[in-house]
DNA sequence: GACCGTCTTAGAACTGTTCTAAAATGTTAC
DNA sequence: GTAACATTTTAGAACAGTTCTAAGACGGTC
């Protein structure tokens, strides 16, 4: 527990990490070194990681790490509901660990930030339009493009 | 003018070709008869096409055209706004002709249907979005997943 | 210490898209 | 009409992200 990645964790984070290595135990899924490991940079970036940069990440600590072990480790995540995937066409999927609800995102176009959106208005309008077309909305994707405030700034 | 795709356009499909076909005139673009053909495909599609699926029915007309051309030509009308791209990661994109502004689409993960969603409220979301968070937002993409009633009839 | 299932690896395979070089086509000037 | 030139099109190679495959490593159990 001495890390650097691991001594940033919050506490909201610490229960997440907690929690999914329980939801995978209770599979009966082992939590290897690897696994625990890519579970913790999964949780400690705000970066919407990619299987690439979390690759990246996990070689630092074990440098044999191969690309289809964070592929194998993120599908039973997704399998077991732990984690939120963001596909993009012509790029990498991202990945978020802490919030695993879908949720609208904000997409910068210059920077590439992606940052989340606190909202509760958007199941209502689900709603309306369930009610409406006769759809059984399971799922929602919702992706806000433009510029970031840093971006605009920088613009001038 | 009496092909069979041509013969079932209505007036709004109408009135978009010719439009299409002005702005791809206007900048210089040839007409050729591929394009022309792609771009009654797409009007007339109200499947929301693949470029596989487009390139399959041009081919009905001109056997010879390559998957390239339709690549290219979908660029064309994409530079020229004259095309609406859904992306999907893992799947192919599709292409709308008729409809250019981004607005909320219906995906059936049954059968994989697509509707577009007539909505007025999202922009007021959107502008909620940026008020809050400083973001200038430029597009939005709305995916609603679910299953269609179509095949929740099916189902029972 | 042998056995067995899980985990991991390296690389091949796959899919949709983009790129490249050359051929075909069309347009313009003379 | 034809030479010169730009545009369009073609076939296939290249590319990126992801998935698959077969073999090897690991860890627990008896």
């Amino acid at each position: 527990m001495t890390t650097p990645a691991t001594a940033l964790l919050t506490d909201e984070i610490e229960s997440r990490l907690l929690e999914m290595k329980a939801v995978l135990a209770a599979r009966g899924a082992a939590i290897t070194p690897r696994r625990a490991k890519l579970i913790e940079v999964l949780l400690a970036s705000d970066r919407h990681p990619t299987v690439a940069e979390i690759h990246e990440e996990v070689r630092g600590a074990f440098p044999s790490t191969s690309l289809a072990t964070i592929y194998n480790t993120i599908e039973l995540l997704k399998a077991t509901g732990q984690v939120l995937e963001l596909e993009f066409s012509g790029a990498a999927n991202r990945y978020e660990g802490l919030r695993r609800q879908p949720h609208p995102h904000l997409i910068c176009s210059l920077c590439g930030a992606i940052e989340d959106v606190d909202t509760d208005g958007l199941d209502d309008e689900a709603e309306a339009v369930s009610t409406s077309t006769g759809f059984k909305i399971v799922s929602t994707r919702t992706d806000y493009y433009g510029i970031c405030p840093t971006c605009q700034t920088a613009e001038d």
